[in-house]
RNA sequence: GCGCCAGUAGCUCAGCUGGAUAGAGCAACUGCCUUCUAAGCAGUAGGCCAGGGGUUCGAGUCCCUUCUGGCGCACCA
C-alpha cells in the first residue's frame, strides 16, 4: 500500500533533520534543541510541492533572522538520490522544496499497481471499531435525519476501513421503553377502530398517527381477525407488538439496504432488558458508589463526571430509563464485546446527551474517551429556492422512502456527503436530479465515463495500453499532468484525514477536485497523440485516474458508469 | 438563564494541526467543438472572513467579549 505523500513527506523531515545536523556539527549554528516545525502542502504550487517553516520557528532558539536560518539550512540539505529536485529560500523564510519527476512517474505506477487498494493504509492499526448509525425507532418510517445519517455513518465506515480499522456497522433497535408502549397504544386503539369504527375509541393524542400503523393493524387483522378484540388489553398489545415490531424492523432493513446500507448487527435494546444486562450496569454503577435514590428513583451522579445536573437511571416505578440502557449498551460495547473504539452518528438534537454518555463510561469503569460521537445538523430540503418540508402526496414529513422515490439514489448518497456532519445541509432537491454538470455526482461521474471512453476507442483503432516504463511516465509533465498526479498521490492522507476527523465529506470533496482537474488536463492534453510513448503515459495517467474515481465512489457506494 | 454548534462573494459552501496574494460551485457577462464524451474547458466581475479587543515574526484559523441564527437543558428516547 503506497502513500507518496506521506513517504516523499517523511523523506524530507529527515532531510531537513539531517540540515540541522549538519549544520550544528559544522557550527554554523549554536547547539539547541530544535522547536517544532511543520512540513506542509502549500496551496500556491508556485511555492513548491512541499514547504516548511523550519527557519521561522527557529529564529528565537538561534537568536538569527529567519531567512539567514534557511540560508544556512539550504546549505546543508542534500537531496541527492531523494524524491526531490531543488528547493528555494521564499517569503519570511519559507523553504520551498520541488519533487523531481521521477516521484510524479513513480506515483502514477503506484496508484496501477496498488488497483482497487489504492488509499488503504494502515493508519488504524486494526482496531476494532463500531460505527452505530441510524438506528431509527422501529415505530415508524423514517425521516430525513436519518437519510443523512445514513449516508454519512456508511461511507464513515468505509472510510474507516479503507484507513485500516476492522471496522463493524451496527443497528440499534429501539424495542423497549416508553416509545414502544405508546406504539402498542396506537396499534391496539387501531385495532378496535378497525372493527368498532373510527368513533368507538379515541386516539390519544400522543399517539403514532401515521398511516403504518394503520397498515400494520389491517396486516395483523387479515391473518387473526377479531380473535383479539375479547382479550384482555395487555394479550391483545403484546400480540399487536409481536406482529409489528418485527415487521417494522424488516421495513427498516428493507428500505435501508435499497439505500445500500448493509449492517453487521442489528442490535436489540430489548435484549439487553431480558438479558439482565441492564440491571448489571445499574449495580455496578452502584457499587462503583455513583448512584443514589431520591423521591423513589435511583438517580446516577452526572454531575460527578462533567454533566451539569444528576439522570434518573431507574423510575419510581422501577422501570429503568433509557439512560440505563444505553450505558448497558455501550458497556456492551466496550467490555463485552471488546471494541477498540465506538462512534454513534446521532442528531445534534441530542447533543446534551455526548458529555453524559462519555462521562457513565469513566463512571462505570471503561474509557470514555473511546467514545466518539459525531452530531449531525439538521437536513433542509429544497425546491425552488425554498425549504420544502411536506410531501405533497400525503402531507406528512418527508420520509426516507419518499426521498430515494424521487432522486437517485447515487444523488442522495452523495448530497448528504457533501458537507461536514456538523453543518447544517440545504438538500437541493432540483439539483439532485438534475442530469448536468452543475450536479456534483454527473460531474464525477462524467470524468470516469469520459476516460472509459479514451480508453475504449483507443482500443478500437487497435491501440492497447500497455506497461509503461518510468522513463515514459516522466514525460507526464504539463503543469495539468503534474496537478493531476499530485491530486492522485493525495488520497491516502484524504482517507487518513477523513478517519480522523470522522469527517465523510472530505473524500466527496476530493473527489471532486480530482475530476476538475482531469477535466481541465483533458482540455489540454490529448491522449491520442503522434509521440507513442507519451500516448501510453497518458493512459496510464488515465487509468490510474479512473481507478482512484472508482475507489472513492466506491466508498460512498456510488456507481462509477463507463459511458453516460 | 445555562450549555452545544454556527456566522467567509448576491446564493450554497471550502479553507488541513496558526503561514506567503482568502478559494470553489451556482447566478451574471465574454470566449472555445471538421480531432479522445461541450454532462467539458478558459476568462471577466464579485470580500472590512458578523463587530470589537487581545496573544505573535504572522490570525479566517487561537483566547476574551458583544451581536445574530440553529439546537438542547424530562422519572421521552
Amino acid at each position: 500500500m503506497s502513500n507518496p505523500v506521506a513517504s516523499a513527506q517523511l523523506q524530507l523531515k529527515n532531510i531537513i533533520d539531517g540540515a540541522f545536523a549538519a549544520a550544528m556539527a559544522q557550527g554554523t549554528l549554536p547547539q539547541a534543541e530544535i522547536p517544532a516545525y511543520v512540513i506542509e502542502i502549500p496551496k500556491d504550487t508556485s511555492h513548491g510541492d512541499f514547504a516548511t517553516n523550519a527557519a521561522m520557528v527557529c529564529a528565537k532558539t538561534f537568536r538569527l533572522p529567519p531567512r539567514k536560518i534557511a540560508e544556512i539550512l539550504t546549505g546543508c540539505c542534500d537531496l541527492t538520490d531523494s524524491s526531490f529536485e531543488r528547493m528555494e529560500i521564499a517569503g519570511p523564510g519559507f523553504i520551498n522544496f520541488f519533487l523531481n519527476q521521477c516521484w510524479f512517474a513513480q506515483t502514477v505506477e503506484d496508484v496501477l499497481a496498488d488497483g482497487e487498494n489504492y488509499g488503504r493504509s494502515d493508519f488504524g492499526k486494526g482496531k476494532r471499531v463500531n460505527v452505530e448509525f441510524v438506528s431509527a425507532n422501529p415505530t415508524g418510517p423514517m425521516h430525513m435525519g436519518n437519510a443523512r445519517g445514513g449516508a454519512i455513518g456508511d461511507c464513515l465506515a468505509a472510510v474507516m476501513d479503507f484507513a485500516g480499522y476492522e471496522v463493524t456497522r451496527e443497528f440499534y433497535i429501539n424495542d423497549a421503553g416508553n416509545q414502544i408502549e405508546k406504539f402498542a397504544n396506537s396499534l391496539q386503539v387501531r385495532y378496535l377502530q378497525h372493527f368498532l369504527g373510527e368513533d368507538a375509541v379515541e386516539f390519544p393524542e400522543d399517539g403514532y398517527h401515521g398511516e403504518d400503523i394503520k397498515q400494520r393493524v389491517r396486516e395483523f387483522a387479515a391473518i387473526h381477525g377479531d380473535a383479539y378484540l375479547h382479550t384482555s388489553e395487555e394479550e391483545r398489545k403484546k400480540a399487536l407488538v409481536d406482529y409489528a415490531l418485527p415487521a417494522n424492523v424488516a421495513g427498516l432493513k428493507a428500505d435501508l439496504e435499497k439505500y445500500r446500507i448493509q449492517y453487521d448487527v442489528w442490535f436489540s435494546e430489548n435484549s439487553l432488558h431480558q438479558s439482565g444486562a441492564v440491571k448489571e450496569a445499574i449495580d455496578k454503577l452502584t457499587q462503583l458508589g455513583c448512584t443514589y435514590e431520591k423521591d423513589g428513583a435511583l438517580w446516577y451522579k452526572s454531575s460527578q463526571f462533567g454533566c451539569e445536573k444528576d439522570d434518573v437511571l431507574v423510575r419510581a416505578n422501577g422501570i429503568p430509563t433509557y439512560l440505563a440502557a444505553d450505558i448497558a449498551y455501550h458497556y456492551n460495547k466496550f467490555a463485552v464485546r471488546g471494541f477498540d473504539l465506538a462512534i454513534d452518528v446521532w442528531g445534534a438534537d441530542h447533543h446534551g446527551h455526548v458529555a453524559r454518555m462519555k462521562g457513565a463510561m469513566d463512571a462505570i469503569g471503561l474509557d470514555g474517551s473511546k467514545l466518539d460521537i459525531v452530531l449531525m445538523q439538521l437536513v433542509r430540503l429544497m425546491k425552488d429556492g425554498q425549504p420544502y418540508k411536506m410531501s405533497k402526496r400525503t402531507g406528512k414529513a418527508i420520509t426516507l422512502t419518499d426521498l430515494l422515490e424521487d432522486i437517485p439514489i447515487d444523488a442522495a448518497r452523495f448530497f448528504f456527503n457533501m458537507r461536514e456532519p456538523n453543518s447544517t445541509l440545504d438538500f437541493d432537491l432540483d439539483l439532485a436530479v438534475e442530469q448536468s454538470s452543475q450536479n456534483p455526482v454527473y460531474y464525477v461521474q462524467y470524468a470516469h465515463a469520459r476516460i472509459c471512453s479514451i480508453i475504449k476507442n483507443l482500443a478500437s483503432e487497435g491501440i492497447q495500453r500497455r506497461p509503461v516504463t518510468q522513463q515514459e511516465c516522466c514525460l507526464l509533465a504539463t503543469p495539468e499532468e503534474r496537478e493531476l498526479i499530485r491530486c492522485l498521490a493525495q488520497l491516502p492522507e484524504e482517507i487518513i484525514q477523513a478517519a480522523k476527523n470522522y469527517d465523510p465529506a472530505r473524500v466527496t470533496k476530493y473527489v471532486i477536485d480530482l475530476a476538475t482537474l482531469f477535466h481541465k488536463f483533458y482540455n489540454v492534453c490529448r491522449c491520442k497523440c503522434e509521440d507513442e510513448c507519451l500516448m501510453q503515459a497518458r493512459l496510464a495517467l488515465c487509468a490510474a485516474v479512473r481507478q482512484t474515481i472508482e475507489n472513492v465512489l466506491a466508498l460512498l457506494k456510488i456507481d462509477a458508469p463507463e459511458s453516460m
